[in-house]
DNA sequence: TCCCGTAGTTCGTAACTTACGAACTATAGA
DNA sequence: TCTATAGTTCGTAAGTTACGAACTACGGGA
C-alpha cells in the first residue's frame, strides 16, 4: 500500500483546492470534518441523503488529502482525519470559510430565492 | 448560433463557481474581467504567457459564463463581457474576493516559500 | 447590394479524468 | 492462525476537455 500523501502548505495550490471542493460528495465530506473534529472514513459512506461506495469515497478522501485539505493518520484498523484549515487559513485567508460559508447558504437555501425576508435592499 | 446562456442569480451553484475557477486559465480570465471593467474575448488569447486557441478560449468563456461568473453581450462583432461579482457577492458573501485574494497570494508567492522578504511575522 | 475582414462559435476526435465493482492489503482480536 | 473490519488498488466503462478545421455573425467599404 502506497504511503499517503500531505503536500506541504507551500506547495498547496488554489486549483486544487477548488478542483477538490468542486465535487458535492468531497464538499459535504469536507464540511462534515470541519463540522466534527474529525472522523473515520467510514462515517461518510452515506452523506446527503446518498450512498457513496467504498472505493469511490477512498478515492475522494484521496483527492482531499492530496489537494492539502486534509491530514489523514491510520490508527488501528481505521483512518483518522482532520481538516487542515488552520494552515490554509494563513496561507490563503478567507478562502475555506469563504467556500464552507457559501455551501451553508447553498445548502439552507439562504439568498436563493429570497424568502420574503431579504434584507430590505432598495424596496423598489 | 445558439443564444448565450446566462443562470439567474439564484440558479448559480458553489461547485459550479468552484469547478470554473479551479482552471488556471479561466481563473487568470476571470481575475483579468474582474481588474479592468469588462474586456473582449480576443483580449485574452495571450494569458500568464501562454497562448490560448481561439476556439479553447470561446469555451473558457462559456464555461465562465454557464456558471454565472461573467455576463456576456455582443457588440457588433465584438463580445464584451464583465464579471458578475456584485451579484455573486450578495448571495454568496466572501466567496470570491477570497478566491481571488489566494489566487493573488499564489502568483505573488506571499505565504509561499517566504521570500526572505516574510512580512516579519516573528523573526525567530 | 455584394464582398471582405474580424470576432467568436461549433463540430469531431483524441487525450484525459472519474466512478465503481472485484479483488486486494492492513490491522485487531479471539 | 483464523476471522472480521477498514480501507486501497486495479480495470474498465462513461464522461469531460482541448484544439484544429470549418463555420456563423456583424461591420464597413465600393
Amino acid at each position: 500500500m502506497r504511503p499517503l500523501i500531505h503536500p506541504s502548505i507551500e506547495d498547496i495550490t488554489v486549483e486544487g483546492i477548488l478542483h477538490a471542493l468542486s465535487d458535492p460528495v468531497r464538499a459535504a465530506i469536507y464540511a462534515g470534518l470541519a463540522g466534527r473534529n474529525g472522523a473515520i472514513c467510514s462515517n461518510f459512506l452515506t452523506i446527503s441523503d446518498r450512498s457513496v461506495p467504498k472505493s469511490t469515497l477512498s478515492q475522494h478522501f484521496r483527492a482531499l488529502r492530496e489537494a492539502g485539505l486534509v491530514r489523514s493518520e491510520r490508527r488501528g484498523v481505521e483512518m483518522h482525519n482532520t481538516t487542515r484549515c488552520t494552515e490554509i487559513e494563513q496561507r490563503f485567508p478567507g478562502l475555506i470559510p469563504g467556500i464552507l460559508n457559501a455551501h451553508k447558504v447553498q445548502a439552507t437555501g439562504q439568498p436563493r430565492m429570497a424568502k420574503r425576508k431579504q434584507t430590505r435592499s432598495k424596496a423598489a
